[in-house]
DNA sequence: ATTTAAACTACGAGAGCTCGTACTTTTCAT
DNA sequence: ATGAAAAGTACGAGCTCTCGTAGTTTAAAT
């Protein structure tokens, strides 16, 4: 069966997903893909009928160990491309994930292994997110998110593991990115959501941006 | 209407053709495309109908302005591309033409603009070929093409315009390169095929292979 | 335990790109 | 000038990926 751009990209999300939460509903999927649910169902018949994936009615999917190698080697053509454009090309962080999504099915193994000596064998993506090695493995720092840092704590940002522009740029514009040293001041509860109000940062961070966010204790 | 990746394709093949030919011919158009010629009839009729080319039956199309547009766009990211396999990525400038052949459509202008900058403006392809302007102009070095050299004239390589791998392996393998100094020796006639014997190197080149090389005399 | 909303699946259909076969037009050698 | 070969076209069909609608299953609230 030939992997096509679509196959891998279902692949990558339900890795995603299947990292985050366990297993990938079809759901979730279909919101991250932007994609109908009809969509999602008929892919999934696919990807079973080859092996890539174990589909439980009504439940969700996993990734096969056939699968989660493709997915693997995806997200790290991507998180190379990543490098490429933010340490080569000087592009900004906060908009290199779009572009590396449509640029990864092309940037196959031949460019890749150059890219990776240029770079000098980058651990992770600009995004503090782990790089996996050419025959499959990953290696995840340990870290914790950030909402579990108590107050008067003090963490070091490892990686945004939500990469979506918008909230990068966000995030960027007040200075926080991996490496970042981050203290946590208070838990602010309003009517419906609760913040985290930050050490030298103005504005606090809503649970749900902080979620994206993961640190080392320091 | 939306330019996919595959209507670029079409454009930039038949720009090509145009180049060489005044215009381009369904069947060349195939063979280059590696596709049926019932294919070309059907997407022919699709570009005629957006006003891309304009074709005349059982002769061949030519661009519109539009269409030399668009074609212009892709050469520009296609050898923009190869130059940062080759300038940046250390990739043999023989190897790097089908891999932009498959990323020129989605190098797009936010990674041309910085890309361009750190290259510094090249001019040309790794091959000698000129890079199309932001604004879809084109500047074409006065060359001509090796073939029309006489004995005992030298002449310095500019361009190679066959951008086959198999072809450019082996005149790298000869020491045949954009910028290489180049005298003819002389003439030989086979019983088929001319060949071109040239000082310093000892394999003789086949008239086929040498009308792909463009000079400048010196 | 029953109801109801959310999640999910089945299935028919359409868009884009490809092919192959049968038929038409042009070109070229005689 | 004509007949064969080459080039080109028409058209029906298949594949992949997508959608939307109608119907099914699950989970959560009462």
């Amino acid at each position: 069966m030939k992997v096509s751009p679509s196959v891998e990209n279902y692949l990558k999300n339900i890795y995603e997903l299947q990292e985050r939460d366990g297993l990938a509903r079809t759901k979730k999927l279909a919101e991250r893909m932007q994609v109908s649910l009809g969509t999602i169902t008929n892919t999934v018949e696919l990807l079973e009928k080859n092996q890539l994936i174990k589909h439980t009615r009504y439940k969700g999917v996993t990734l096969t160990e056939k699968g989660k190698q493709i997915a693997l080697d995806v997200i790290r053509r991507h998180r190379l491309t990543e490098r490429l454009l933010t340490d080569i090309l000087r592009m900004d962080w906060s908009k290199v994930h779009e572009l590396a999504c449509k640029l990864e099915h092309d940037v196959t193994e031949d460019v890749i292994k150059p890219l990776g000596k240029i770079l000098g064998h980058p651990k992770t993506c600009p995004h503090g997110n782990p790089i996996p090695t050419k025959c499959g493995g990953i290696i995840e720092e340990e870290t914790k998110p950030l909402i579990d840092l108590k107050p008067q704590e003090t963490g070091i940002i490892v990686k945004i593991v939500e990469e979506k522009s918008e909230l990068l740029r966000y995030l960027d514009s007040l200075g926080i990115e991996p490496g970042t040293s981050i203290k946590i001041e208070k838990r602010i509860k309003s009517k419906k959501t609760e913040f985290l109000q930050l050490k030298n940062i103005d504005t606090p961070l809503s649970l749900n941006i902080a979620s994206s966010i993961w640190v080392r204790k320091r």
